[in-house]
DNA sequence: CCTTCTCCTGTACGGTTGTACATGTACAGA
DNA sequence: TCTGTACATGTACAACCGTACAGGAGAAGG
C-alpha cells in the first residue's frame, strides 16, 4: 500500500523549492540546476516534469499566488472579526512583511505579470481578492480601488527600502480612506 | 575640429542601450550582445567601457533613477502651478504610465533594489521626492507617505493588470489623503 | 615624418546553461 | 512469473554566456 513511487509528490517538491529559488535569487537567474539541489533530487527530474524551465518558473509563480490567495482570505476573516479594522489592518500588512522572503517571491510575480500576459490572470486574481476585502473596509468600490493601492504600495515601499514599515503614516492613509462607519465599529 | 572619437558619447550610448534592453526584457535576461546589438556597437566596445555587466546594469539604474528623478521634478513644478491639484496629480499619474517601456524599467529598478543594497540609495532618493511632493499636497509628512504610497501602488497595478489606469479610484483616493485646504485651491 | 597614447573591435576561451535521451528501475496487470 | 508502462536519472551536447586580449586605427606632440 506504500507508495515508493509518487510523482505528484515529487512534482510539488520541485514547485516549492522552484519558488524558495525564486524567492532567494530572483526570477532572472532561476536555474534547472539551482532547484534541482534546493529540491534535493537530480537534474533530471527537473526537466521531466516540466517540459521547459519556463513551465517551471510559471507554475511555481501561479503556486505563489495560490499560497497568496489563501493569505488574503486570512486576512479577510481576521478583518470581519475585528472591532477595530484600522488597526488590524496595519497590524496584518507588518506580519506580512515579516517574511520578507515570501513577500519578495509574490512582488516579483507581480511584476512579471506585468511583462508576461500569462500571468496576469494569477496576478489579477490576488488584486481581485485585495480590493474586495479594501472595498469592503472603505465601504465603496472606488475607495477601496484606492485603499488597495495604498496597501500596494506600502508593501512594495517596505520591500524596496528595507526599512521597517512606517505605521504612523499607513495607519494615517488607511484611517483617510476607510469609511468612518467601519473605523467606528460596526458595518 | 570635429571629434571622431568621442569615448563619452559612447558611453552614453551603450548606457542608454542597456536602459533600453532591461526596460524590454527586464534585468535577469541581460546580456552585453543584446545590449551591444541595440547600441549598434561591437561587443568589445560593451566590455571596453565596463568592467563587469553589472557595472553597466548598475550605471543604467541610476541614470534611470536619474531621469525618474528629474521627471518628479517637473511634477513638483506643474503641482505648485495648478489650482486643482487632485485633478493634476492624477493626470500626471496617467501621463506617466503613457511610456509603459519607461514606467516598467524604472519599477523593475525599484524591485532589484530589494535585493541589490548598492541600488537602494538610488530608489530611496526618488522615493524620498516623490514624499516630498505628496508631503506638500497632503499637508503633513504622514499623510504624505501614505499619499506617496497610494500613488506607488496604483501606478504598480496599472503596470501589472495592464489595465487603463482607474482614475475614479485614484481620484478617491487622492481627494481622501490631500489636505481641504489644498484641495480647495489655497496653500 | 615618427612616436606614443588612447580608443576601438574581432576573435577566442572556459564555464554554465537548457534540454535530449539512453538506460535503468519499480510497479500493475496478465 | 513475465511483460508493459510510467517513473527516474546520469550523461552528453550544442548554444550561449561573460570576459580577456592581441592588435588595428586615429589623434596629439614632436
Amino acid at each position: 500500500m506504500s507508495v515508493r513511487r509518487d510523482p505528484e509528490g515529487r512534482r510539488r517538491t520541485i514547485v516549492r523549492a522552484a519558488m524558495r529559488v525564486i524567492a532567494e535569487v530572483g526570477r532572472g537567474q532561476v536555474t534547472h540546476r539551482l532547484i534541482a539541489a534546493r529540491a534535493e533530487v537530480p537534474l533530471g527530474s527537473t526537466t521531466y516534469y516540466f517540459p521547459t524551465l519556463d513551465d517551471l518558473v510559471v507554475t511555481a509563480m501561479r503556486e505563489a499566488t495560490e499560497d497568496a490567495r489563501a493569505q488574503l482570505e486570512a486576512w479577510a476573516e481576521e478583518l470581519m472579526r475585528s472591532d477595530d479594522q484600522v488597526t488590524t489592518l496595519v497590524d496584518l500588512i507588518a506580519g506580512y512583511l515579516a517574511d520578507r522572503e515570501q513577500a519578495l517571491l509574490e512582488y516579483e510575480l507581480y511584476l512579471a505579470a506585468a511583462r508576461a500576459p500569462d500571468l496576469r490572470p494569477s496576478a489579477a486574481l490576488w488584486l481581485d481578492g485585495l480590493r474586495g476585502i479594501c472595498s469592503r473596509l472603505a465601504g465603496g468600490y472606488e475607495r477601496g480601488v484606492a485603499l488597495a493601492a495604498l496597501v500596494d504600495g506600502a508593501l512594495l515601499q517596505a520591500l524596496v527600502t528595507g526599512d521597517p514599515l512606517d505605521t504612523e503614516g499607513l495607519r494615517a492613509g488607511v484611517a483617510g480612506l476607510v469609511s468612518p462607519r467601519t473605523t467606528a465599529g460596526s458595518t
